[in-house]
DNA sequence: CTGAAAGCGCTTACAG
DNA sequence: CTGAAAGCGCTTACAG
């Protein structure tokens, strides 16, 4: 990069250089540059002619039209989950003219760090953490930069004290559980999340309350850990099986999980739904295409992601914000892959 | 934002105004800002209060170490195809110390221009088109950017004169009849992708070269119009099976696609495999976890994303590109979604 | 550890 | 339509 601001020659590509190439002053070309009008023809189209040339990029940014950035960092881009965040994050970006800047940082603190150098270097205007576990080192650097920030789907509790957002997991928990058992199932397999993660805890919870509220006692057996991924519903999904009394339905906290989950089903020769009831959580747009197609518990992940992005504008506007933590509803949505009990 | 930088006196927050509230100099400001070491602790800490409270940002960039800014343009960022181009693209830029700016222009124009102003205002260093669809009058804007530009799974023709990447969508169209022809089937159904874009014509054509080199005519009432998402697949899929003869395999030449072909047959009371064979496109990482696992045709969307990265790097850098159109290869992966013809 | 000085790349009135 | 001048916000040696 440092190289392609340097002609051929060795010098600097500035306005000045092609000034002096075209022959004419500096205000000259930066109004060129800057596609003003009053400039005649013939001049402009020499001054472009060395500009192309010479392959000149402005080299600041000026107060005014800064660079109007905003900064949405996940730990992993590999999930269908994120794409629906970035998307409800750039529709609100770039329609208020912010670029939106997607990052991974893989949980790496060297990722994390790099990470923080470029954002420092492109002066971002505001930063949208999804589940983020960054180091409380880095916390305070930035917190340094004094940019606003708002996370969404906290991972623990509010290490950063800026705005989160979220969903109703415990409800939606809940909700799930309650339709299961509404179905007659009374030995429902829970499929729990990352447990650092405040999303998983809170499922789970809303899962033990309705189990509790319908007075069946919660048997801990019926709770394996997962990780949101196919791969940890289906190995789930099979330690639960393997039970000696294995559940009738299973409540996956995560579509993926879901995913897996039935495919272990499926191997084991059990039709879903006839003898195993599953749902879902997030309601990810391919879970209506499967088969069955997924009952699960709907997350606004576009919604969150467009009241992010309005968050920290309106920070970055020097605004008040209405409410340090806001929780958009989840939803049933039941469609072929849970039944009453057989 | 620009009302973000003024404080509650109407002042402008530059380090000069700090400077003369701290009572230090201008330098003194600067290097507290940038983090530097030497600076006395309580003048660190009197300077970075004052920051804080009147919420500086940097408002110049400085040269050495611009911006640094990818931009990476989609249509739309409604399907996990984006993401995994995303994936790619994030890993490469974000080891080079670029961020990725993620922007959907929805194929309108007004879109198209306000992205066009951003860009320019961000001084980006390079940008990725996914199977664009610009306009020609913003063709000629973005070559008068003099940025680096680079195509992946061109639309049309190289209208832009960019490097192109993408992946031997003739070829895989070519894999995934072959396969279904060596099953023994005969009557194959196509449901093709929009009719304007490069990719969908490749995978049409392969599927023509395959069946007409097994010796069997193409039928053109088994090629059906799809659009690449579920509900054009599930729709065009039911034509095809209300077709006097209908075809005993198909192949969509998107998994989306595929997915909704499976569950129009499902509806039918059709099985896959055993009933008809039907096989994708792109490989999906989800795809492994439908019923049945999907047989499909690999597309190596993270590595393109990464080799489009690295090409626009590398012409940011100056340096040589190797070629201008450059096509990964496509991979048939067999799974359990076709069988031999019953 | 700090500041006065010089300098950067760029832009804005202002005068012609 | 153009340039000389002044100015912007910031940084870098350099001297103490």
């Amino acid at each position: 990069m440092t190289e392609q601001v340097r002609a051929a020659g060795g010098r600097k590509v500035t306005i000045t250089a092609i000034a002096a190439a075209a022959g004419v002053s500096v205000p000259t070309v930066s109004r060129v540059v800057n596609g003003r009008s009053d400039v005649a023809p013939e001049t402009r189209a020499k001054v472009e002619d060395l500009l192309r040339q010479h392959g000149y990029r402005r080299r600041t940014t000026v107060p005014g039209d800064r660079a109007a950035l905003l900064d949405l960092v996940f730990n992993d881009l590999d999930s269908p989950w994120a794409v629906e965040i970035i998307r409800g994050v750039e529709e609100v970006a770039h329609a208020a003219g912010f670029g939106t800047v997607v990052s991974a940082i893989h949980g790496r603190a060297g990722s994390a760090r790099q990470w923080m150098k470029n954002l420092r270097d492109r002066a971002s205007d505001g930063v949208i953490l999804v589940t983020s576990v960054l180091e409380p080192v880095l916390h305070e650097e930035l917190r340094r930069l004094n940019v606003p920030i708002v996370v969404v789907d906290p991972a623990g509790s509010a290490a950063l004290d800026a705005p989160t957002i979220g969903a109703t997991n415990w409800a939606g928990g809940m909700a799930a559980t309650e339709h299961l058992l509404g179905l007659g199932h009374r030995r429902i397999g829970f499929i729990a999340g990352p447990p650092r993660l405040l999303c998983s805890r809170a499922r789970l919870d809303g899962y033990r309350a309705a189990v509790e509220a319908a007075g069946v006692a919660v048997d801990d057996e019926l709770v394996m850990q997962g990780d949101f991924y196919h791969e940890g519903g289906f190995t789930a999904c099979g330690r639960l099986m393997d039970l000696a009394e294995p559940p009738t339905a299973i409540f996956a906290s995560s579509d993926q999980m879901a995913l897996g989950a039935i495919e272990a089903l499926r191997r084991r020769g059990l039709r879903v739904p006839e003898d195993v009831s599953v749902v879902g959580f997030d309601d990810l747009p391919e879970v209506r295409w499967c088969a069955p197609p997924l009952t699960t518990v709907r997350q606004p992940l576009v919604e969150m992601g467009k009241l992010a992005a309005r968050t920290v504008l309106r920070q970055a506007r020097g605004e008040e914000i209405d409410s340090p933590r806001l929780e958009l509803a989840t939803e049933l949505v039941v469609r072929a892959s849970t039944a009453a009990r057989g």
